[in-house]
DNA sequence: AAAGGTATCACATCATTATGTGATTCATTT
DNA sequence: AAATGAATCACATAATGATGTGATACCTTT
């Protein structure tokens, strides 16, 4: 799965920069460039060709740029894990970077040691970005609030505390004994709680009962 | 709005890592311990009197642990910028206490310098994590857009497909039978994937494989 | 005082799950 | 050619879970 050295393919419109991670790599052991273009214009063939590990994609390029290719190596390979390169902390970009599939989203001015880092986190199943870019994107989750609104339990089904109490050591994995321990009751007790919690949410195995009261958030 | 030095409060149940915490930061500069507790009893009476810029906060403690904290803190002053601070990379814990308002996610085995970093960062406007992290958080996000780009199931445990199948079909309440007849494969073959996806999982039942392919998102 | 719900416990029985040991086939990697 | 891992099946046993039928005690609410 994860391969020696990493395989990098890089787009990048300014030549300067371009050369510079070409010797980056070039001189960095477990790194192999084996591929740098302009623009993104001939993504596709390049990646079937290439099979590059981590892409590494400016944004702003002229013709074909970051985000289209992007997008394009996400429909037809979406293994390869790609980490936006680009000057700005732009919003806009960012969101739909993430929300294309973009495993990491760097800024140029990244120092060569965190770049390669960042190289090798991705290619390790991270997703490395800075931390003010990782503000935005938590900033594109469920809000505190939101989520406050959105997590009230459900007890449509008519628990009673027992019986919640019950259901959730069972989703915590406590086997009938365990949780007749914890609660300090008989296992028949339990037994009896168990039935009882079956017929309140039409279910008939423990599986079934835990993966509602995950799903409908009932503890 | 930035303040210097920045005042930290450190809740930590281990004395050992309170004290190296403590040690840390009072040796480097532009940083400040005002308050240093081994749980979260208090932490509204605390924050009140301490108003500390960054809060460094273990989630597993005793009596009242991290998230709860958490919740406490965001609840009575939301300015207050808390990063969790964990041994264990746990989906569950990541998305409450990210969607609980935290500001970051670090492990304890961050080196102390990355550890000084992230409290900058955090008190910056930036939201420190490690890149496995920031996966995990991409990973919650809402993959709009085409449905093309899906973001990956965690596959952290490295289940088969086979076994992957296997066990949503358990998270959708299958008996053993009803998995044999619906794979074509016979019972003792489904009794052996689940075994082999319990060792994978660290769990001895099927409510506990349940539970755990639920919350972290493997199926 | 009666009725209804909750929580508790017991006994019984059958079904299902958990765990161990061992083996074969096929494809991939070394 | 050998080693590895995935997927398949078999047999066996112990532990756990599902279901049924009662029963007692304690609250509320009627």
């Amino acid at each position: 799965m994860t391969s020696y050295p990493i395989k990098i393919v890089v787009y990048e419109d300014n030549p300067d920069l371009r050369e510079g991670l070409s010797v980056l790599l070039k001189g960095s052991m477990g790194f192999e460039l084996i591929g740098a273009f302009v623009n993104c214009e001939k993504v596709a063939e390049q990646m079937q060709e290439l099979k590059p590990d981590v892409v590494l994609m400016d944004i702003d390029m002229p013709i074909a740029n970051g985000i289209k290719g992007l997008k394009t190596i996400k429909q037809i390979s979406p293994a390869i894990n790609v980490l936006m390169f680009t000057v700005f902390e732009d919003n806009e970009y960012i969101f739909e970077a993430i929300c294309s599939g973009a495993v990491g989203y760097l800024l140029k001015r990244t120092p060569p040691a965190r770049l390669l880092e960042a190289i090798y986190d991705a290619h390790h199943g991270g997703a490395p970005m800075t931390s003010s870019i990782a503000r935005k994107v938590l900033q594109m989750l469920p809000s505190q609030q939101n989520a406050m609104v959105k997590l009230p339990y459900d007890n449509s089904h008519n628990l009673t505390e027992r019986e919640t109490e019950i259901l959730s050591l069972l989703v915590k994995g406590n086997s009938y004994k365990m949780i007749a321990d914890k609660c300090g009751i008989s296992m028949d007790t339990v037994r009896s709680h168990i039935k009882k919690i079956y017929e309140k949410l039409h279910v008939h195995s423990q599986t079934e009962a835990v993966a509602k009261a995950i799903h409908e958030r009932i503890v």
